[in-house]
DNA sequence: TTGGTGATGTTT
DNA sequence: AACATCACCAAA
């Protein structure tokens, strides 16, 4: 049985809490299925002094689960289609979260096809924000959900990742906060997003 | 294999 | 009016 990571892996510095989240698990279960999937990207907004952030400027409706405890999902729909799915991290009231980008999945691969309507593949099922959203169905009815639970919903460990495996790298899709490197991969994956960006390859100097 | 574009509706 | 995207199509 897989246990879901606590709160205070989510309460601490959001690059770090999005470098760590490389490797982990996310768990979805859904009625009799299970599918669980190895996160290979994530993104990092910081707090309201981040132009790219939601979090930007003051807290409204939308944003609001962003300034609440770390250890939640903010989970918000975008071009008219699609959801995007983050964890919250760090101290509470300061708007930070790590939005997960991709992921690799390892268990329900089938079920995974499924909701992307797709009948075969591997690679392309969860390359992408909306993607795995789509996969895993997560959608506004996890907006505040608690991911240090072992629900329906969680995060659990995985396999480190190493730190030399760790790219850095400029974020994907936003028009503001372009030059800072808050995007994390994990090196040389073929699941993670198709971008330019992937070979501007910068190590993370972790630590 | 790459790059450009339209669809879509919530938020500000 | 902008937007933390994706699927599709055309060109090469």
């Amino acid at each position: 049985m897989l246990t879901a990571l606590d709160r205070e892996f989510y309460a601490r510095d959001t690059i770090i809490v999005a470098k760590e989240l490389l490797g982990k698990l996310i768990v979805r279960e859904i009625n009799n299925g299970l599918i669980c999937a190895k996160i290979v990207e994530t993104e990092a907004y910081i707090g309201d002094h981040d132009p790219a952030s939601h979090s930007f400027g003051r807290i409204t409706e939308r944003n609001k689960i962003m300034y609440g405890p770390a250890g939640y999902a903010y989970v918000y729909f975008i071009y008219g289609n699609y959801y995007c799915f983050n964890a919250v991290t760090g101290n509470e009231c300061e708007g930070n979260a790590v939005l997960i980008r991709a992921a690799e999945i390892i268990e329900g691969k089938e079920l995974a096809l499924g909701h992307r309507k797709l009948t075969s593949g591997s690679h392309e099922i969860a390359n992408g924000p909306a993607k795995l959203c789509i996969a895993l169905q997560i959608d506004k009815k996890f907006n505040g959900h608690n991911l240090t639970n072992e629900g329906e919903l969680f995060v659990a460990a995985g396999e480190e990742t190493k730190k030399s495996d760790i790219i850095s790298t400029k974020r994907i899709g936003i028009s503001k906060g372009t030059d800072l490197p808050y995007r994390f991969i994990v090196k040389g994956n073929p699941f993670v997003t198709k971008h330019r960006h992937n070979n501007f390859v910068s190590n993370s100097k972790n630590k």
